[in-house]
DNA sequence: TTTGCATGCAAGTGCTTACTTACATTATGG
DNA sequence: CCATAATGTAAGTAAGCACTTGCATGCAAA
């Protein structure tokens, strides 16, 4: 087996047993066996648990996913856009539950860990932000009201769905109507819940 | 020292100490410490490490908050009454935000918690419909969208505030805007972020 | 074939930590 | 003031775990 291959297994099974249950409680020898490889072979790779532990991180950080770096330019359909919007972004974001959940867990004892976290879903708030900005100019959305805190009244949204999942296993709230929930938010997200008076 | 004194000061003690650095890398010995007591006190009081976690974790969910029980007559001023609401519910929310984190984070590894986490949310989600559907009768409210997602919308945007306060110490997206944007929010939530034709 | 490199295997070391035991000390209520 | 219950102290035990060492094995290139 190639050495490559052997640290990418590693690496993957690391993530997998520290997202479910903490770095402290995961074993270097379960990560091991998870790995299929021998656990002397962890440490020749990695030097210490602690090492792998931040290896693993530096290797999740640097998969920025793509998909949310390009601006997207509002078409009229409000609804349908932002149904679209929410639904991509939530399906990226979740691609990377384990990995949420592992540094959210051990923020705590790596404080260095702190700016990744936010990295993703600042991301995500700055193209909605942007998103509404030219919507306002296209005149097709509230001048009076802050773009950013749209785009993080939106984004409450779809944090919501990330969290419940990445700890829970899955939308404990929506649970199997997570799909069609996200038009119906994006329907209230944009007319609002007031009855209209026309 | 009454013998209550001691117990209580231990299951603060743990609860704190098991919220930070999850239940595996928390030690007896430094939850005495914390507590003020003998290692050994803690022992003759809860046997066993786990023991003294589940005692917690019931101590913890005997409490629930009467706040989010009693039900709240729509007034007909939405975005106030919101406003109010979410601040009222978000505030007792984030007195509960250590065991919340630590139920979250032992989930996994204790199975039997899982109905302990949803009670609070589901709690607030059910008033929040209800508030919902006394609205819709009264005409201040759309009657085309369901009031339990109305409710789950309405909810994530506190959850949010709950998750990033619990785990990160502070609401990193709106920093110190929460309380300002509570208001923004219910405003964008009541009458939507599209540009009225009127 | 030979050399070198990655991995497996077996055994062990030292530290941490949950938990115990035995005894001393303090506090409290009758 | 005495009896009893609660707590402190000191020391130790047993187990788990991160990490090491030495050696054998297989594999791939020269």
């Amino acid at each position: 087996m190639a050495k490559t291959d052997t640290k990418t297994q590693i690496l993957d099974a690391a993530l997998e047993l520290i997202s479910q249950d903490g770095l402290k409680a995961t074993t270097t020898k379960a990560i091991a066996e998870k790995a299929s490889v021998n656990e002397v072979t962890l440490f020749r790779h990695f030097e210490s648990k602690e090492k792998l532990f931040l290896a693993v991180i530096d290797r999740e950080a640097m998969v920025r996913f793509e998909i949310i770096q390009h601006e997207i330019e509002p078409s009229g359909d409000l609804v349908n856009e932002l149904t679209m919007i929410g639904s991509f972004m939530s399906r990226g974001m979740l691609g990377k539950a384990n990995f949420f959940k592992l540094m959210v867990m051990e923020v705590n004892r790596y404080p260095e860990i702190f700016d990744h976290i936010g990295a993703v879903p600042m991301a995500a708030i700055d193209m909605l932000e942007k998103y509404f900005d030219k919507a306002k100019t296209m005149g097709i959305v509230r001048n009076d009201v802050d773009s950013e805190i749209m785009a993080i009244a939106f984004f409450s949204y779809l944090f919501r769905i990330l969290v419940t999942t990445a700890f829970l296993g899955d939308d404990i709230f929506m649970k199997n109507r997570t799909d069609d929930g996200m038009r119906q938010f994006a329907e209230i997200f944009v007319n609002g819940v007031a009855k209209r008076s026309d």
